[in-house]
DNA sequence: TTGAAAGCGCTAACAC
DNA sequence: GTGTTAGCGCTTTCAA
């Protein structure tokens, strides 16, 4: 007893650095390390009172199990892998929240990373390293080589928002019906000259809005205007870019469609800096719906699914996949609606 | 020969579910698993023929090494926590991808969590069994009971935003100095009857704010009016309500501070909705500067560090701890400066 | 320069 | 219901 007393001391006396571990546990409770281990994992299967002797002593130590070890072993690191497009991107900001709450919520948790747009493979390693049991991403290329990877790794995972141009487990919008949509909503205004900015194709959500903005043109008797186009990176400078050369033409355009609403941002920012009004000198909208896009001060038109988030559903298919391992294919489209405020009116 | 061929198809054939380990590499290069681990870890201590053969075999093998099991002798996991505020508040938005992306720089994985108000201990409990290198931490409390457990845990950690009332490692701006500029800047426009609406004071950010904001009325010989201060949770209905409140006195302020521009947004698009101008009818300014601040349709007055990121040098100074162990006290407190935008102006 | 062997902290047969 | 033992995939002495 005195023996026992005495090392209980030393050891609620030293500090984490060397930490308390299941053999601790073990030798100051009187039982074997295994029970301790079924205390945690198969508790029923332990006589109570041994029970709670050793939850007792587990408090006592403040005793936290080494998560690493059981990861070698059970082969299961109850981590996801979030791969996520980087946060200047509102869209992301909100899906990340969602994922890494959701996750936690199932008792998972969340590794980061942002993919600026060359670091995926790099990524792909970090993460199969890791050993996450699932993976969550959102920046998968149409033609991305990491398709074939992640599929044969036999690491169960989820596309969202993108896919691939094949194959694939994913929920993403219906990005072409959006695209058609919210050109449909300007030409009901009567704008006939609607210029549209997008990023590059080689993503399917730019090249599948873009071919939904043809199709509303085409649909509406519109000749299709290449100089109305423009293909950029979607970054801060280059929507600003694009947008100042698309106004300064001699004939401008009375509406430009942006492929996001973070890019529309950009581009109102820039409209409305030229000392232009919006929607009475020329209308703007954006797709993705972006919580920031209904402030009074924004009112952004843009195309969304409201009540629904596919994060949320990808994140619960995935989970569903890494505990019953029958994969079957998942690809799952919902169809968006045009929410209309204040950056679009009739064309005067 | 032809065995190493035989098993070696055998190995390229898997796939990954049951991997690739140092102990194949080992086995198919007809060297020791110890001399595998030396190619990886210590590579000039070994013979250069002998390294190129085995850094072949592994990328035959497409081998990667298992993090978990080097993380179980190493006890070090090239990852660290990041506890963030959720992302609803646009500061913690730039602070995560900061974060993320610098960490990712120096060879860090990072497991983001998002502080709720009240899961902060559960938080800690996964970060400390999933032996993370370093904790980067936002959310910790004035009096928060946590302090001492991390402090104890010997894990290496950094505050930034917010810190505890004594003691602590921590980078946070001059939240007391953030108050007095901002109000002074409203006094300096005539204003005298200004409002404060902050979020609960057992936060540093919020504790210190509302010490500036009196201190500069007092400075200015302006009297404290308990009725036009709101301590509430910074939540988006809570605000509004908050906001609402304030407007419709019967002698309402003539100026508004909220202790954050996210505060500031929810407050912007109440009294917008109301039909009210800004600053005509009424001046507001938040405190954080976050980036969505300076959008031309938003152009929020506010107090920011500008050109200074505090959590990018709380990650180098986490850094710096995690690799030299001389932990000393660490204790950073910058100044920030106004930013005036178009939502101030003389009172009228 | 390389190999053999021990062991990180845990779980999971298997035996009692 | 509980203990003994082996071993997850690495790294790291210690010998050779």
């Amino acid at each position: 007893m005195y023996t026992y007393t005495n090392s209980l001391y030393k050891l609620i006396e030293r500090r984490s650095v060397d930490l308390v571990s299941s053999k601790d546990v073990a030798k100051l409770s009187g039982f074997s390390q295994a029970t301790v281990s079924r205390v945690m994992n198969s508790p029923d299967k332990v006589n109570s009172k041994t029970k709670k002797k050793i939850l007792k002593t587990m408090e006592q130590l403040n005793y936290q199990p080494n998560l690493i070890a059981r990861s070698l072993i059970t082969n299961r690191t109850k981590t996801i892998a979030l791969i996520s497009g980087e946060l200047h991107n509102a869209f992301f900001v909100e899906t990340t929240d969602s994922i890494v709450n959701l996750a936690s919520k199932y008792g998972y948790k969340t590794m980061v990373y942002f993919d600026n747009g060359n670091n995926a493979k790099e990524i792909y390693n970090s993460v199969v390293g890791a050993k996450v049991d699932g993976i969550l991403m959102s920046s998968i290329m149409l033609d991305d080589p990491l398709l074939e990877e992640i599929e044969n790794s036999g690491i169960p995972y989820m596309f969202f928002n993108r896919r691939p141009r094949r194959g694939g487990n994913y929920v993403v919008s219906n990005n072409k019906l959006a695209g058609e949509l919210i050109t449909k909503h300007l030409i009901g205004l009567n704008h006939n000259r609607i210029a549209y900015i997008s990023g590059e194709l080689n993503i399917s959500t730019f090249l599948e809005r873009k071919q939904g903005f043809e199709q509303a043109l085409k649909k509406g008797n519109i000749e299709i205007d290449s100089s109305l186009q423009c293909i950029t990176d979607a970054s801060t400078s280059e929507v600003e870019k694009k947008t100042l050369k698309l106004i300064n033409y001699s004939n401008p355009p009375s509406a430009i469609v942006y492929a996001t609403d973070a890019m529309a941002l950009v581009g109102m920012n820039a409209i409305l800096s030229m000392g232009l009004n919006i929607p009475d000198d020329i209308s703007i909208a954006g797709i993705d719906n972006n919580s920031i896009s209904s402030h009074y001060a924004i009112q952004l038109t843009s195309v969304g699914n409201p009540g629904f988030k596919m994060e949320e559903l990808a994140m619960e298919i995935l989970i569903e996949v890494m505990t019953n391992k029958n994969i079957t294919r998942r690809q799952i489209i919902p169809n968006p609606e045009v929410i209309i405020r204040r950056t679009t009116s009739v064309k005067n």
